[in-house]
DNA sequence: CGAACTGTTGAGAGGCTTCAAGCCTAGTGG
DNA sequence: CCACTAGGCTTGAAGCCTCTCAACAGTTCG
């Protein structure tokens, strides 16, 4: 189910602008270099699959990954986005469990693959590469456990507000103040936990509260700060 | 509000017990155990605080700690017990963030204060203890995600199931099948994410059902296989 | 152009919350 | 040791939020 496509370009196989890997010497640098594997993934197409086991983890350089879970009946949660600058399957690999997430590709996107050879390499090479990606994994872990948070003890209609002001944080609006990444309704309610229909007709009174405006699957944000009253922040 | 109490037995301030310090060589183990401070403390006392700036993390080595988020209205959503063996506070610490959590003792708890320039020094140090704090990390986030999952999905009766199973693993049982930890109704409403009459209605329907036993606090637990179904896991 | 998927709306059911009242227990102080 | 108080526990009733089912419109794509 892997589907790669075309060599993606020089430019998008370039890793020097990860955060993460600042702070290699440049001989470390260089064996990351030659040991990735890029590869540009069509919408749709499947990085990895729960209960797989991996081989490496992934940075992307472009495009959009969701990841999710499947629960009940099939049911996807959605754990989060991954886009441009983020790194994805890095936590099974590091626990060295199966996979827990599925990753699809939502926007095309190019992916370096990076085996988990590397990654030890670079584990017990480089302390300051070790310390970041701690800290990486603790800022998800907080995420996390906010999200638990919210989805346990807020209704739905304000979960709703909280993904949207969430997604409008995590990926930037056009100049008209519209939402740069389209998720169906069915994907907004895996977010949230709820059912599609619910997405519709909470979304559909936010439009007559004047707080967004729909077309298709296009968003608009009107009331930000109103969107920010209903999450109940 | 830290209240700290009588100083704890040489035995309980011995850390060679814990996995994480397995692979410190005598020297490196020798600093750890120089530079913590270990501390009694009794029921109900507050660790640290939800907000608060940490200078360092706790390993557990007798007690019961409860980490908790504060939500709508004050009310607790309980993230997960840290029992003997196990760290707290070592994610904000981590990712140099304010606390997100607080953490209040439910059972009598010794606790070793590990400064953060420790941590430091342990992780520039020794590759393989950085190792095995990134996969503590990814541990607890696999866990978060699947509770994530849980929550969204699940209905109330499910959830209260398999939190009763997770605390069965977690926790050991007596000789009489009874669970070791004991928990207000209210405390497990708050790793439910429902309100504490619901748990009572619950709970009471699974000792209809021959699933548990009740006195007070005390679960007995009668069928488990039961449970599972219930839980649908 | 049709099939498959997505979006929308309505109706009905039911799980869960909230409020209220009373009971029980556990810990405190006289 | 016992009365007393506060907090935990329990139960009932009412109502709402949310889900599910169903039917149909709209959209997308082969």
């Amino acid at each position: 189910m892997r589907s790669i496509q075309k060599s993606p370009t020089e430019e998008e196989a370039d890793l020097s602008g990860f955060q993460l890997f600042k702070k290699l010497d440049p001989e470390e640098f260089n064996r990351l270099k030659q040991e990735k594997t890029c590869s540009l993934y069509k919408k749709g197409s499947i990085i990895y699959r729960e209960g797989s086991r991996l081989t490496g983890f992934f940075c992307v350089t472009r495009g959009i990954i969701k990841i999710f879970k499947t629960g009940i009946d099939g049911k996807e949660q959605i754990i989060r986005f991954a886009k441009k600058g983020e790194i994805i399957a890095y936590r099974s690999l590091l626990s060295q469990e199966l996979a827990c997430t599925t990753a699809k590709v939502v926007d095309e996107a190019v992916l370096c693959h990076i085996p988990y050879q590397t990654l030890l390499f670079l584990i017990r090479n480089n302390w300051q590469f070790s310390h970041h990606m701690l800290q990486i994994v603790c800022r998800e872990l907080r995420e996390a456990n906010e999200y638990i948070t919210d989805i346990a003890q807020k209704t739905v209609r304000e979960r709703l507000a909280e993904v949207l002001l969430l997604l409008k944080e995590n990926f930037s609006l056009d100049h008209q103040n519209t939402l740069q990444i389209t998720l169906t309704r069915e994907e907004l309610a895996n977010m949230v936990g709820t059912a599609t229909e619910s997405v519709i007709r909470l979304l559909s009174e936010f439009r007559q509260d004047k707080l967004v405006e729909l077309q298709g699957r296009k968003i608009r944000f009107i009331d930000t700060q109103g969107l920010r009253r209903v999450a109940n922040i």
